[in-house]
DNA sequence: GATTGAAAGAATGTCAGACAATCCTGTTGA
DNA sequence: TCAACAGGATTGTCTGACATTCTTTCAATC
């Protein structure tokens, strides 16, 4: 038996590394939304250099974590309400309809790991750690969307993750909200663990509105 | 009044012609599932150097129109009927949610579109030409999409069209199927023409589950 | 004869530097 | 005050290069 299980799964290049640091950047709020961002002063903060950071940034454009347009350079977009909206809504089809699968076909071995994985969220709730609690919530709905038994549905799922993300980590930060989202996420883990679909439907709903109701507050609050 | 109105909208970098290039010869299936693609043919067959390639790989790879290990280089996946099935239940997901949305909402200019989209559909199908059949079918769903009232759901649907394409040239050629195809897609326009949700959701659903069936079919006849 | 090992070759990952086309900005002139 | 214009800044794109990492071939050994 070796013990390298996943040292050597993925190389890590330079170009998944810059992926990742622009990521957590836009998160974060380094990158204030709307401003512009340019090449070559990523370049040198990043130490990579120019060709190695466009390839970067068209994978987030893929994202659409940032926007390009043609000779005016990346720019992190302006999220509206509209849109948050939007991806509310499309988290709702996703998701209720992940939960529902998942509830009937999780193994058990995956059950566990959710279960983990909603005791870590837990934690980081009770920390009022915000970046870990929207690292600690992903990793709750990336084991139930991995264990739908669709993987088309986990991979566009993945593409909301990120603007799913931006917006969690800023709602999170609303009085009671993380509690209250464990509540709801704990909901759906019994109801996936009691192989109730029609409940792990109900409870990922839910949800789903309630975190909506509580970025729409925030957002209101920001106007 | 300048006469150049889709002239300027959008300067057309050797980038998106290269992704749209490349697409396309996926599309065709100039390059079999499955081969690898090797970045300095590509070069030399497209005319771009090797940045701006890997670029143009890049928002491919966003697309799952390739993948790309790294160290070896990017390729053309050969799709499963495992991940067929896959895309149709989330087609059927985005689709049917988009068609009932629409129903309700899309204004009288844009459905004059879709039935304009609806007739180039029957026009291509009549004549049998699959390359035309893909992409006036694209653009009918396009229209729908565009007007469902969430731009974040037509994302998505977008980031899924490469593939549904890439299956809808294949089963299309089957016998009868473009004819089937129209009568449903007609059936999903006299829905949505006469405001009724319900009748368009379930013409929607009826269309996906039809074009599954032939994908299905498609996929045993040549295993 | 089959398997292992090593070396050559090919392809990728990454960088540096360059130049034209385009956009933004501040200044000048009417 | 407004418009035209220069200048700088920034992006789009290319060429060329080199280290690293596969892949494959060929030989040596069991």
């Amino acid at each position: 038996m070796s013990l390298d299980l996943n040292l050597r799964v993925s190389p890590r290049t330079v170009q998944q590394a810059t992926v990742d640091k622009l990521r957590m950047a836009i998160f974060s709020g380094l990158f204030q939304p709307g401003s512009r961002l340019v090449e070559s002063q990523l370049c040198a903060q990043l130490g990579v250099s120019r060709p190695s950071l466009r390839e970067a940034l068209r994978s987030l454009q893929a994202e659409r974590l940032i926007e390009m347009v043609p000779n005016r350079g990346p720019s992190v977009p302006a999220l509206s309400w509209e849109e948050a909206k939007a991806i509310y809504e499309v988290r709702e089809l996703l998701e209720v309809e992940a939960a529902g699968r998942c509830a009937a076909t999780i193994p058990p071995a995956q059950l566990h790991e959710l279960r983990k994985a909603l005791a870590a969220f837990e934690e980081a709730a009770s920390r009022q750690d915000s970046m870990a609690q929207v690292t600690t919530a992903a990793d709750f709905y990336s084991i139930i969307l991995a264990n739908c038994g669709n993987p088309v549905l986990e991979e566009v799922h993945r593409g909301l993750l990120a603007r799913i993300s931006f917006f969690r980590g800023r709602s999170m930060a609303l009085q009671g909200r993380a509690h209250g989202s464990f509540l709801e996420m704990q909901a759906i883990y019994d109801a996936i663990a009691a192989g109730d679909e029609k409940a792990a439907r109900k409870a990922s709903r839910k949800h789903v509105l309630k975190a909506r109701a509580a970025a729409k507050k925030f957002m209101d609050g920001m106007a």
